[in-house]
RNA sequence: GGAGAGGUGGCAGAGUGGUCGAAUGCGCUCGCUUGGAAAGCGUGUAAGGGCUAAUACCCUUCGAGGGUUCGAAUCCCUCCCUCUCCGCCA
């Protein structure tokens, strides 16, 4: 959410935002919102205070057996009218609501300008694009022959974009996800956390999900409005929701391995073969809160802990700034790191570092205390994948395949798992 | 699932219709004291919003929502959460 003084003050500002966005909003609605908002609260505050002010004098005459019909007579019709007042005050605060949680971030000065992935600004590139000797196959295929990923098991317990995967397969995936959260606790600093995977609607209002993005959601049947969750970032960063933090907490760096769910609604016919674009995959998310002013050093830092993953597991990347059209609804500045994945002879997304300054915390209330100013003001949050364990596997599995469609498993996983090749032999 | 207890400021804990946004204690701030510290004494210390250049001032908030009343932390209704005991259970 945007700040109302801003909304208020700089119209301006928030349209040219928006328009590099590719997001369009008629905010003079805001502005006659704000103009009727403002004369209702300030008539009712005035006749709640005079009411306020003639039931004390109420309780002074009582106090000395004095009579009171006249006073009370005069405060029954007031107390009417205030009814009146603040019911329409409180639908328009509310419109009022629920057209900001409906508006986006706004882009940092840096971010590029742009309106698809075209736009998007590479930054840094890391590893060499291997070379192989025969024809590369993808992930599916080697992943069939060694009898580790199962399809059609996985559209039979479920349906489409749901997979088993078996054996070795199964072992090097839960590897690398302890080997992802080591690294982090003890070389990053961060804070392991075990959370909900279910999680309520204030929480996904909170992180921006909601109200605009249910679609995206799988929803659960029942009267709570529960959501699986689609992201760590959804429990990790409502953890702080409605909490005030004392600085000596900051800054706040918490890791937490999670599946994550997706409805990938508009998505068809996009990423259709193998683990690309599934709905339940497996995250390490890291998540740093900071008191804000230095955020955007922050980023940098964060996403460097996602590339740590990369290179230490010898994956080759990019490192891009997502373009303002391509950016997420909360974030104000997103860099994705793009592994090199062979068999599409491409970059792929395989994690998201974002920005989110105090867009998020703005939602939740999420503050810290302020000695000094003796203020609360709203912190920063961030979070980035460390990495999209689904993806991560896959990119392994293409980039470390031998002819034969064996994989060897890259060094950094040795006291992860126990073998440095996974051959076909064992399948048939 | 059954029975009971309870949700008040950073924490503990009073308050059962009227100067209660809330006693008291702890914690924390600043000051006095001290060579320095502790103790002691004094002082300040909830959040959100409105209006302000900034104060001042005003409004709201005692789990959430609704109701009664001139007036609600306090009375009534609904819901949520926490704890204890019993049952069931990974």
């Amino acid at each position: 959410m945007l700040d109302s003084k801003l909304l208020r003050n700089s119209l301006d500002l928030v349209e040219d935002a928006f328009k590099k966005r590719g997001f369009e909003v008629d905010l003079t609605v805001l502005q006659k919102l704000e103009e009727t908002r403002k004369a209702l609260q300030s008539d009712t505050e005035k006749m709640q205070a005079s009411l306020n002010e003639i039931s004390k004098e109420i309780g002074k005459l009582k106090a000395t057996k004095k009579n009171t019909s006249v006073k009370e007579k005069e405060a029954s019709g007031l107390t009417k009218d205030i009814k009146k007042k603040s019911s329409k005050l409180d639908s328009i605060l509310e419109d009022l609501n629920s057209f900001s949680l409906g508006l986006p971030n706004i882009p940092d000065p840096d971010v590029p300008v742009g309106s698809s992935e075209e736009d998007n600004l590479e930054i840094r590139t890391w590893g060499s694009i291997p070379e192989f000797a025969f024809q590369p196959k993808d992930h599916l295929e080697i992943g069939q022959l060694i009898g580790g990923i199962d399809m059609e098991a996985g559209s039979r317990i479920t349906g489409s974009r749901f997979s088993v995967l078996k054996s070795d397969l199964a072992g090097l995936h839960r590897s690398l996800t302890q080997f992802m959260l080591d690294l982090h606790t003890k070389e990053h600093g961060y804070e392991e956390l075990y959370v909900p995977y279910i999680v309520n609607s204030d929480s996904l209002i909170g992180t921006g999900q909601l109200p605009k993005f249910e679609k995206d959601l799988f929803k659960i049947e029942g009267d709570e409005n529960y959501y699986l969750t689609s992201t760590a970032e959804i429990p990790v960063t409502n953890m702080l929701r409605d909490q005030i933090i004392d600085s000596k907490e900051l800054p706040i760096k918490w890791v937490s391995h999670t599946p994550c769910f997706r409805s990938e609604a508009g998505s068809y016919g996009k990423d259709t073969k193998g683990l690309m674009r599934v709905h339940q995959f497996e995250k390490v998310e890291l998540v740093q809160v900071v008191e804000g002013g230095n955020s955007e050093a922050v980023l940098e830092e964060l996403t460097s802990h996602a590339e740590a993953v990369m290179q230490a597991l010898e994956i080759p990347y990019r490192v891009v700034s997502l373009c303002t059209g391509e950016l997420g609804f909360s974030a104000a500045k997103t860099y994705d790191i793009e592994a090199w994945i062979p068999s599409q002879a491409n970059y792929r997304e395989i994690s998201s570092c974002s920005n989110f300054k105090d867009f998020q915390s703005r939602r939740m209330h999420a503050r810290w205390k302020n000695i000094d100013k003796n203020t609360n003001e709203l912190v920063h949050t961030l979070n980035g994948s460390g990495l999209a364990v689904g993806r991560t596997l896959l990119a392994i599995i293409e980039l470390n395949q031998l002819e034969d469609g064996s994989i060897k498993v890259p060094e950094a996983l040795r006291n992860y798992f126990s073998k440095d090749k996974i051959s076909l032999t064992e399948s048939e």
